[in-house]
DNA sequence: CGGCTTTGACCGGCGC
DNA sequence: GCGCCGGTCAAAGCCG
């Protein structure tokens, strides 16, 4: 069970151009295997491709991290947090935040979610011609990031990454996703 | 003028 | 310790 990482699945063709697409609680929660997502991942964009099922990015097997497993962010550990002249923060702890990772096929890299983002860095990345952003949500309080990057193995798919869950409402309506989600094939987190 | 993006600097983790 | 790399900061610029 160590080294969960992102996977990626074969792509299904046959779910059509569905115009948004809603992720609910319970299939974060299956993949994350924690309680605590709560909210929705709302997609709204072209085609989804296929999810792609991250816990955290467990990457060391030598027993470098002490395993903290999967913690719920708190909302506000990172509020405030006065950066020192050194350029380190005080008091904190390193919290694994739940994370949500899916392709989707789409001639735009930034998909409107429902939620308002704010962009706060972007940078190169390596083997990838693209460059990623990331994104924070401006809802006070929350904290909630993610990430976006064109893959450069396939131009016309775009990775999305979540962090975090949102401790508000999505801003913006929504129409009715439950079919368009039915049609969707999750995959189990082997 | 407020909210957002841009962009180089900066930081911390990690491997060598 | 050093350099690479990914993530973040924050000043400056942009735009409605």
């Amino acid at each position: 069970m160590e080294n969960i990482r992102p996977k990626l699945f074969p792509y299904s063709s046959s779910m059509g151009t569905p115009a948004a697409v809603l992720l609910p609680n319970t299939m974060s929660k299956s993949f994350y295997n924690n309680e605590n997502m709560d909210g929705f991942t709302e997609l709204k964009s072209t085609e989804i491709h296929f999810p792609v099922a991250e816990a955290t990015d467990v990457h060391d097997h030598n027993g470098k991290n002490s395993d903290e497993g999967l913690v719920a962010v708190e909302g506000h550990e990172m509020k405030s947090s006065v950066r020192l002249g050194s350029g380190k923060r005080k008091g904190e702890k390193k919290i694994r935040k739940p994370r949500f990772a899916f392709h989707t096929r789409s001639q735009v890299d930034i998909l409107d979610d429902g939620y308002r983002w704010r962009k706060y860095g972007q940078k190169a990345v390596k083997n990838n011609k693209f460059p990623r952003s990331y994104y924070r949500c401006t809802h006070q309080g929350c904290y909630v990031k993610k990430q976006v990057q064109r893959l450069s193995r396939d131009e016309s798919i775009v990775a999305t990454t979540y962090e975090g869950m949102h401790i508000h409402p999505v801003e913006k309506p929504t129409d009715n996703f439950e079919q368009i989600l039915s049609q969707m094939q999750i995959y189990p987190p082997f």
